[in-house]
DNA sequence: TTGTATGCAAACACTTTGCACGAAA
DNA sequence: TTTCGTGCAAAGTGTTTGCATACAA
C-alpha cells in the first residue's frame, strides 16, 4: 500500500469517525486532494472531477473541505486576492516555495523550523501553536523562461 | 525628529515621486498608518478616522493601499476569511506572531529567516524574493486569560 | 428509517471599479 | 487649468448557506 493510499484511508476515517459519510463524489474529492502534489484550489479540484461527476457542484467540493478542515486533515493556504489553495497530504503546518509567474507550489524540507518558533514565542510571549510560512519568487522553469527572455533582448 | 515622522515623510516623498497626490485624507491615512503598531485592517482606519472626516469613504482607504501598495511602501497581510492587515510602519517582509484569539499582531525579532530562505531557494531552485512568516497563538493576555479561566474550572 | 450529503441558487464579506464632482499642483 | 482624488453606489470574486431531494449507514 502506497503513501497516497494510506492517506486516503486515514482521512475516510477520519471523517467516518466524526460522523461524516463517504458519498462517492466525496471520496472523489478526497482521493484527488492526497493524489495531487500540486495544492489545488477548490475550483481547480472542481473541473477535474467535472468529467466523473458531470453535475458536480462546487459547493459540494467546498463543503467537503469544510469537513477536513474540522477535523484536522486540511491544510488551507489563504490567499485573499486569489482561490485558497488545499494541502491534504500532509495537513500540519510547513514551509511552502510559492511561483509568483505560474502560481506553483513546492514542499521544500524545513529545517529551522521549531527553532526559530521556540525563539519568537520567547521574545514575544505569545504561545505559538501554529505558523504559516510561505517563500515568493520564481520556480525553476519560470526562472529558466524569464533569463532566456533577457538574453534575447 | 522620531521615526513615525521620519517614515511619514519618507512615504509622502515616494507618493509624490510617483505623481500622486496628497490630500487631507491620504494624509490622515498615511499618518495613522504609521503609528498604528497594531496592523490595522482597511475598516479598522477607516472608523478610526471616521470622526475626523466625516464622510470619509472606505473605498478611499483602498485606494490610497492601492497607491502604497503600488510603491511597495506597504505590507499586506492577506487573510481570506477575515479583513487583510497593513503594516506601513516596516513594509519589508518581517515575521509576525498573530493572536488567534484576539487578532493582535506582534513583530518580534528574525533572526535566521536569511539563511531559512537561502536554504529553501537551494533545495528547491526557486529564486527567493519575498516571504510570509506567520506564528499563530495566543498573545501574553488572552494566554493568561486562558490560564485563569481553567483554574476556575 | 434516519440523518447527512448533494446541487442549485441566493446570500455573504471583503475589495475593487465607474462615474461625476471637487480639489491638489 | 489639468489631472488626480473623493465619495457614492454598483460590480466583482471567492466562499458559505438555505433548502428540497437523494442517498449512506
Amino acid at each position: 500500500m502506497d503513501a497516497p493510499t494510506d492517506r486516503l484511508a486515514a482521512m475516510v476515517a477520519r471523517l467516518r469517525e466524526r460522523g461524516h459519510r463517504i458519498s462517492p463524489q466525496r471520496l472523489a474529492i478526497l482521493g484527488h486532494l492526497v493524489e495531487s502534489p500540486d495544492h489545488p484550489t477548490a475550483e481547480t479540484l472542481y473541473r477535474r472531477l467535472l468529467p466523473r461527476f458531470p453535475d458536480l457542484s462546487l459547493a459540494t467540493v467546498y463543503k467537503t473541505i469544510a469537513a477536513l478542515k474540522a477535523c484536522g486533515e486540511i491544510l488551507e493556504l489563504q490567499f485573499s486576492g486569489q482561490d485558497n489553495r488545499y494541502d491534504a497530504a500532509c495537513p500540519t503546518p510547513h514551509p511552502h516555495c510559492i511561483c509568483l509567474a505560474c502560481g506553483a507550489i513546492a514542499d521544500p524540507p524545513a529545517p529551522g523550523v521549531q527553532a526559530m518558533a521556540k525563539a519568537l514565542a520567547e521574545a514575544t510571549g505569545y504561545a505559538i501553536t501554529s505558523h504559516r510560512l510561505d517563500f515568493y519568487g520564481l520556480c525553476p522553469a519560470c526562472r529558466r523562461k524569464r533569463e532566456q527572455r533577457q538574453e534575447r533582448e
